[in-house]
DNA sequence: GCTTATTTTACCCAATAAGATAAGGAGTGA
DNA sequence: TCACTCCTTATCTTATTGGGTAAAATAAGC
């Protein structure tokens, strides 16, 4: 695994274990909700591994929440302030 | 890969596909922008098969968009409807 | 300190995502 | 038809996810 993402798998992995601590269950329950091994969401959890989408969908199904929820912090606070307007491309850096 | 999951990813391949399509971008354009190949690309918009979380994250970065915007239908329409009120576990049937 | 529960880490191994490349459609226009 | 563009698919190779198990930290209670 390479170290690009890693921030967001961190946190990702954060919102998981906040999620399944916040439901009462220990790794162990959470691997036989969710079909991942403890083992691996342990490494999950703590941002140290990758995951493939359908894993990530497993465990959000697991735990009863949208897979948003462990994606994005919920904005309680300002807007989303995501508006793009329309940037375009510039591909001539790349062709 | 196994077909579980198979709806999610095919749903988010075709958003991914929506989205690259509103930028006026092939998957060779998005390849280079993404870091992900263009057969991969192929592969992963017609739901045929899983990511990687971390890829996910690079083709929205590319395609200058939100994770959740190629995860969830925008609900244009109606609420959300996204409550539980603490559904809670009964582990009793897996210990 | 000791015991127990939970988590982390390490090892091995199977399954598969992902890159590179190439070949085969499908569509468009000259 | 030919040329061009784009997408799809196949094959091969490599890298990594992910399961199983077990052992080592860590935490919590007594």
């Amino acid at each position: 695994m390479k170290d690009e993402g890693r921030t967001e798998l961190t946190a990702v992995g954060a919102r998981i274990r906040a999620a399944r601590e916040a439901s009462g269950l220990n790794l162990h329950d959470l691997a036989l909700l969710s079909g991942v091994s403890a083992p691996n969401l342990s490494l999950i959890e703590t941002g140290k591994r990758d995951l493939r989408l359908t894993s990530l969908f497993r465990i959000a199904a697991a735990l009863r929440i949208g897979v948003v929820d462990l994606l994005e912090t919920h904005s309680e606070g300002g807007p989303a302030a995501h508006d793009d307007s329309g940037a375009g491309y510039d591909l001539e850096d790349y062709t």
